[in-house]
DNA sequence: GTTTTAAAAATGTCTGACAATTTGTCAAAC
DNA sequence: GTTTGACAAATTGTCAGACATTTTTAAAAC
């Protein structure tokens, strides 16, 4: 079975997981299922590099600016440079990473100019999704963002950063599916995956969860009671606020660039 | 010096441009300069292959559906499978080419659906995307507009299609880049590239033209006379029209989907 | 302490290979 | 005649190895 990869020299690289189906990626979480989504595809190599570096990225394995040397990471991951390469490419598109001509991959630097450009595409783009969730959402994704809110306020309670950032995302996601609106989903997550290292530092702000689970929740009750611009401005104002602490973390941190 | 790729065995491939500078290929053209636009970076071929298939998809060299055979495209474009296969993965990123695993990469095909969602942000962007030029604009931003719809309206008299996409693309640029905000910029270069195959065919509608160089022509000067409101009405209008037309010229040529 | 030079590391790209999967064809079975 | 199966051809996914070029590092020279 595993034939076909026999040549590993370097690094035995662990276990191999052989090529099944996998369905419990759940790329796209949740009931909200059409007859599309059901469609069952394996997971190649790529997509699964793909993933796990972006999480890696995400969680800060590596941290912004870090070179990723090619041969290193492919046998950290256990893939061949060609593969990785793909996967690179991808991110890249993403923005995650940045490829120099002749001096390889690395992550991606974002400025603070950068994020506050995002935080305004964001403002925009979830006060819109709020606002068309008020109007379209459907049962299943209000019961995403209750569980959501739900999680959050346990996790501000006990104080674990990493469950208030898993509810924080599972909230924006119940959101931005129930706006109906692919597009400004994809773009969601990717503005969101984009500001991912400013997260962590804005969360620490201890006083900080207890106002984010207030303005969550002043989303969930509009759209829940299909007020559309109030879920627009509650929107708006809770990716103001986060941008707020964003920036004065930021510039606790590190004041360059 | 084309030892290194002296090995070409199956097709001579055509001239091959020696890895010069080339900085005329103007990824962000026009005037606003800032000192970190100036840097000139070597191009590399998975660049080159990037850009060269966005157009040729754009053009509709390769029709939406198309499968894209790894070995003839790279033989098309004389490069490696490998180097193609990188550029097809950015492509992806960008939702140009869909890749299912195990089948293949093809042109997306776009759904009337998700080109209506893709409209939908267009609005929410470019207007505020315009919003943002009333009140950041510089000087060459709105020659570069100006300049624009001057081609735009010679191009509507001669009746050159190409001409017309030219102009528009320009001048949504000026608009996008005047705005300051480069997130809003790439995604709406994004955006506009996923819907390229609308544009000729609304276009062909001989009135629209005409149309279109009067809601630009309105926008241009809401923005000159820093109007963000007036520019951001303007800007949504436009869309709507636009996507009302493209709409049309989509039922009349294949209603499926 | 700089500047120059040489060596090492890393990238860009290609070729070749091959298992696994999909697709197309064509005859056998119902 | 349509459905089923089976086999061959085409295509993809992935790897390994190679090597010219460029970048980085380390050492040497000034």
């Amino acid at each position: 079975m595993d034939g076909r990869r026999g040549k590993i020299a370097s690094k035995p690289a662990g276990p191999r997981r052989s090529r099944q189906i996998d369905a419990g990626g759940l790329e796209r979480g949740g009931d909200g299922l059409t007859r599309a989504d059901l469609q069952i595809q394996p997971k190649t190599i790529q997509q699964q590099t793909v993933e796990r570096l972006r999480s890696a990225i995400s969680e800060g394995v590596f941290q912004p600016g870090e070179r990723l040397v090619e041969v290193e990471v492919a046998g950290l991951l256990g893939i061949s440079r060609p593969s990785l390469r793909e996967a690179l490419r991808s991110l890249e598109s993403e923005r995650l990473v940045t490829i120099v001509p002749n001096r390889g991959p690395h992550v991606s630097v974002v400025t603070w100019a950068e994020a506050g450009q995002i935080y305004h595409v964001r403002k925009l783009l979830e006060g819109e999704a709020a606002a068309l969730a008020a109007e379209h959402v459907e049962a299943h994704h209000l019961e995403q963002m209750r569980c959501a809110l739900e999680d959050f306020r346990a996790a501000v309670t006990v104080g674990d950063r990493r469950s208030l950032i898993v509810a924080t995302t599972a909230f924006y996601r119940a959101v931005v599916d129930g706006c109906g609106n692919r597009i400004i989903a994809e773009m969601q997550a990717h503005l969101y995956a984009r500001i991912s290292f400013l997260r962590d530092r804005s969360m620490s702000n201890p006083a900080r969860p207890r106002e984010s689970l207030k303005e969550m929740t002043a989303i969930y009750e509009a759209i829940k009671r299909r007020d559309a611009e109030a879920a627009r401005l509650a929107a708006v104002r809770h990716v103001d606020l986060a941008c707020s602490a964003a920036l004065a973390a930021y510039k606790e941190s590190d004041g360059e660039t």
